[in-house]
DNA sequence: TTTATATACATAATTTTGTTATGTATATAA
DNA sequence: TTATATACATAACAAAATTATGTATATAAA
């Protein structure tokens, strides 16, 4: 898996986004559902998005717990209470960054 | 000056487009345009700065020259022809990103 | 007058957060 | 039997910030 040096702090607010609109998701399931989003243009690599998922269960946004599939283990994430108050706050912070970034870059779109 | 952490891989990005729009600016005018066009919102560390300026140069998308005004010594920037294609290779890249993570989350304006 | 703030540059130490590489293990299609 | 997909994890490394520090001048405030 390959990435976008953009990616560079808005994968936390990415997985949390996405633990948001699906109860509970494991960390492949999560990849492939970016890269379908995206139409494969967002990759997560492993070494990024795992170390974030201990982060954010480190943190106490995630809550963990596996289930064996196929003689595979999973290990499904999902929100805290905390983490759904976090999940507003990093969109927030997204948004009015993704505004102020079109806005020096000229890239805002015009109201019609 | 304090920073937000959402910078991270497009400092580049705005240096470019702004020295696209103005021909010349020395590095201190760089942080002030950037806080005056987003409110204050997003404020340019002097750490992250000038040694983004330096690499852009070192790379050849940046020439230099020197004033002294006042006592005091500006360092001025400008495109090279070569740093004229980075401006638009760089905002493909970040109009192509911001859209996928508008799309990852939805926060994507409804057309009207 | 001396102190704080603004202007103007630069760099070193540190931290955050990625990439790349590597490892383990099972299932399935070629 | 070999490659690819599924599924996790971590170590070595790199990029790109933050924070702290340093130099120096001008000017407004105490």
């Amino acid at each position: 898996m390959s990435t976008n040096p953009l990616l560079k702090g808005t994968l936390q607010t990415i997985i949390l986004k996405l633990l948001e609109g699906n109860a509970e998701m494991y960390g492949y399931e999560i990849t492939q559902k970016v890269k379908e989003v995206t139409a494969g243009e967002i990759m997560l690599t492993e070494g990024a998005l795992y170390p974030a998922l201990h982060k954010l269960e480190a943190d106490g946004f995630l809550e963990t717990f596996t289930q064996v599939v196929d003689n595979r283990v999973r290990k499904y994430y999902r929100l805290t209470e905390e983490g759904g108050k976090e999940v507003t706050s990093k969109l927030d912070e997204a948004r009015s960054f993704i505004d102020q970034l079109q806005a020096l870059l000229n890239l805002k779109p015009v109201v019609k």
